[in-house]
DNA sequence: CTAGTTGCAAAGAGTTTGCATGGCG
DNA sequence: CGCCATGCAAACTCTTTGCAACTAG
């Protein structure tokens, strides 16, 4: 796999690098991508087999049936855990003392392995909860 | 909404609630009640409404576009994180001190609130590491 | 009896695949 | 030039919806 270099692999390939902190469906790469002519099935085999390089992940957002792809090559977003809204739908790093500790913990307390790249708390980020008025 | 009670709707949450750590799919869903008769639409129809309820809740596995359905009703599993193992699916309850503390940090740290009954953290189950005698 | 529910089948949304054409090396 | 990758369209999978028939209250 992977052994030509195209200039849709290319393209591909640096917008997700471009943009470590986010998830994209497969639409919005290709759209965002589409001054570089890249057809919706040379995304999804593309985003497939990166994937299964490891250099992206896959993760969903809780009520749609979209399947989002982000990057995660990169050292620090390997180490953090993530965090999606649930309103805006942007991912962030969690960036919080204490996670590493828990993640310790579930291992010990619980026997099981979190990993950390493929793992997403979901809630509401501060600019949704202002913006909606809401404190529930 | 739900004004009339149904053979199809009291199995259905009869089913759920005595599953209360299990994840399921609408088709699981439809076959384990084959013997009450309920269409697809009519588990559809029923899941989505408790959902909106707040009985059950929707998440997802990692590399499915099925969308899976968890009772969350019971007020132990309303108060913790969960836990999905990603090579059974199985999912679990998070009984770990310091989740709650590690919570709030996020609020403060990262201005952002977690959704305890919908988040899932994702990893591996002792039993399959066990199993799989993988150690990476 | 009346309105909420069901079941079926058709429509949707998102993703995957077959096959001929095109482009990298 | 050979083989991989692309593009298009058709096939698929899972979920939602329209509508007539059914049934709980």
């Amino acid at each position: 796999m992977a052994k030509y270099s195209t200039r849709q692999r290319k393209a591909l390939a640096l917008f997700l690098s471009e943009h470590p902190d986010e998830s994209f469906s497969a639409v919005q790469i290709a759209s965002a991508l589409e001054p570089e002519r890249i057809s919706l099935s040379a995304v999804y085999r593309n985003l497939g087999e990166l994937v299964s390089q490891g250099v992206i992940c896959r993760t969903q957002q809780d009520n749609s049936r979209e399947i989002l792809y982000r990057y995660t090559q990169a050292e620090s977003c390997r180490m953090h855990l993530h965090l999606a809204c649930s309103r805006c739908g942007k991912t962030f790093h969690m960036d919080v003392p204490g996670t590493d500790r828990l993640i310790e913990q579930v291992a010990e307390n619980a026997d099981f392995r979190v990993d950390r790249s493929s793992t997403v708390l979901h809630g509401v980020c501060g600019n949704c909860m202002q913006s909606a008025g809401d404190s529930s």
